[in-house]
DNA sequence: AACGAAGTCAACCGCTAATTT
DNA sequence: GAAATTAGCGGTTGACTTCGT
């Protein structure tokens, strides 16, 4: 696959590019065995000549278990639509509401599908969605809500009433996909939504 | 059947945030 | 508190597949 150390070369070359059956096995293994934090001591240890990062993307987008592929169902793709909506291009925030997706696949699917869509419905309404998701609106929206009490992949607190997206979109004991859960973002979307948002920014 | 265009998606890259030393 | 390390995110790329001519 990707070019191997020859040996003669000081410098070690990692595996680049596409995953093979047996690297796949090695870092499940590894992973079932030890527990999936430290990925550099990961890609080491289990003897595959990647970097962490890949390592740990390989298995949080493929090997991780109950992990759903392909078949977006029209309520998955409605909440992805509403997410989106609300959050912009923040998709592991997204990919969070949706148990078994990933945030990869999540903005494939978006790129892929969605965007087209969007755009054949309402080709206007593109520049209301940019002022809602400006270019860089990860970073940015992030910034803003960590510095006001949200932490993002974290326990953030709530202490000034500020709305918290975390723990909002912690449905962790109601959230099943089986009801999609979509009575929340319903809520949600009926509430002042442009005026949390010039609050937020 | 052959070929190019368009679509899809796995993986990488660069960056920031969080954690550890 | 500073520096180093690790984790995580979103954007982008490129290989592969499918579709249309």
């Amino acid at each position: 696959m990707a070019p191997k150390n020859d040996g003669s070369a000081k410098k070690v070359v990692m595996n680049k590019g596409a995953w093979t059956a047996e690297e796949d096995q090695k870092l499940s293994q590894y992973i079932e065995i030890h527990g999936a934090k430290r990925w550099k001591t990961v890609a080491v240890k289990a003897g595959l000549n990647r970097c962490g990062k890949s390592c740990r993307l390989r298995w949080l987008n493929y090997l991780r278990p109950n992990i759903k592929r392909g078949n977006i169902s029209d309520a998955e793709e409605d909440l992805i639509l509403r997410l989106h909506k609300l959050l912009g291009n923040r998709w592991s925030l997204i990919a969070g509401r949706l148990p078994g997706r990933t945030d990869n696949e999540i903005k494939n699917y978006w790129n892929s599908h969605l965007c087209k869509k969007i755009n054949k419905e309402k080709p206007i309404e593109t520049s209301t969605e940019k002022e809602i998701a400006p270019e860089k609106p990860s970073r940015v929206i992030s910034h803003h809500v960590d510095t006001e009490g949200v932490k993002l992949g974290s326990t953030g607190n709530n202490s000034e009433g500020n709305f918290d997206v975390n723990e909002f979109l912690d449905f962790t004991s109601t959230t099943e996909l089986g009801s999609c859960g979509l009575e929340w973002v319903n809520k949600f979307l009926e509430l002042d939504e442009d005026s949390w948002l010039i609050e937020k920014s």
